[in-house]
DNA sequence: ATAATGCATTATGAATGCAATTTGAGTTCA
DNA sequence: TGAACTCAAATTGCATTCATAATGCATTAT
């Protein structure tokens, strides 16, 4: 949904005759604002009082309330009249409905992936998935997560369309906020990574249906993963 | 006295208890900003002069900002810092990117149908299936699309995801301004109709893969139909 | 003591004001 | 003629102000 932010870095090499980047003090907050929604620092269910935000980032309230219409269209914070916003909960009910989404986008991007994707992409995604691999065998998990967005997000990328890439990023930024990576049984986390071997086997051989099966099967089994970290369960 | 009193809560029919439900000027303005894009009562390409909208609806700058920020994040207007909002052109390359999206998410929607609608449902969109084919016997094409469109969003609907309901609307609304929908050959519109019969059939056998499938190839097939119609041919 | 009421405080929704930027007509100069 | 410049008018971005609704607290009644 950021197309906006495309048609700003248009022109210009760089040097001296590159356009002046002016951002919008709006669109500076509400990227700000997204980043502590989703990293975690305003947490779900938090009043977001304007106030003391804009003294944090020391504008007046005009920008500021721009940016809550805007996440709040994007679901992460949610505006009750004359209530104010809070930081939206994630429920279990909303990855329930959210990962087959996510499922099928990411389906698609592995399918147009497959018939566009360059020997130059292909090899940071391998570069990419060896990286992971090696951190599972050594049992590190967050730079193991790190690895593993980055190749899906690759993949996204190498699909060659944006529309897609945007509508699969807003959904991982309200899923990410879940935080579930923290407990994953030793069985789940091999059979993910067995998965991601098949990824790459099916990416290397441009086998697009393969492919989109694969990525399908293999948010549905994330989605298993979230669930039994958040009930606290196997 | 306090018998008049109590009789008036109680007795107060449907309306009288329920919470009064009020709507800030910003999310009334987002909407009919939005539905005067969608209907192309706003040309693709035009200006959004702010003073002028404010004095047709009659409110101030700042609400209509705020809905125009929300819009943007839609996709449905471009805004150029300090020189004001356009309404956002729909390319080719757009719809060549929009539908296969709209593709995965219909197929998703009616793979999720399948398993969970229920027989009143399936009635209404068996009953608009009839209306549709009956227009298009009398070649009634702008009440087809209508009854058309009313089956996907039920398709939709009967998948119970609001999430993957959202989504697909947002698409929705950016490609219906390409208004393509006035010249289909015969030979595509006979060929839409008989997909909507292949439709039917699998909702009906609640084959999911099935209607998943044809329901993909049904929106390629769409985009080659509005295609056809931007560039002239066929 | 507990619950209900009224009032002061605070926060939110929207309008207005002001500085900065863009636009475009009119003018100058090649 | 037309390209470039000047400057006023219009437009936009943001801050400030005003009006209204919500919240917290003291008081009162039960």
């Amino acid at each position: 949904m950021s197309d906006s932010f495309t048609s700003l870095e248009q022109s210009g090499g760089a040097g001296a005759t590159a356009p002046i980047q002016r951002r919008s003090l709006h669109d500076e907050l509400t990227d700000r604002l997204r980043h502590l929604i989703v990293e975690g620092d305003l947490v779900p269910g938090a009043k977001v009082p304007e106030k003391q935000l804009c003294e944090r980032f020391g504008v007046s309230r005009t920008p500021l309330r721009e940016a809550l219409k805007v996440l709040a269209s994007e679901g992460l914070v949610q505006l009750r009249p004359n209530r104010g916003a809070v930081v939206s909960q994630i429920t279990l009910e909303d990855l329930e409905e959210t990962f087959p989404v996510m499922g099928a986008l990411e389906a698609l991007s592995g399918e147009l992936a497959c018939a566009r994707i360059s020997d130059r992409e292909m090899a940071a995604i391998r570069e990419a998935h060896e990286a992971m691999v090696e951190h599972y065998e050594r049992g590190e998990l967050a730079p193991y997560f790190r690895r593993n967005q980055e190749i899906h997000e690759r993949i996204l990328q190498a699909a060659g369309n944006p529309t897609l890439t945007s509508l699969h990023r807003g959904l991982t930024g309200r899923v990410r906020r879940a935080r579930y990576m923290a407990n994953m049984s030793a069985k789940r986390w091999a059979r993910a990574v067995a998965e991601h071997e098949e990824i790459m086997a099916a990416l290397e051989a441009r086998d697009g249906p393969r492919l989109s099966r694969i990525l399908k099967d293999h948010l549905a089994n994330k989605f298993e993963t979230v669930r039994a970290a958040l009930l606290g369960s196997d």
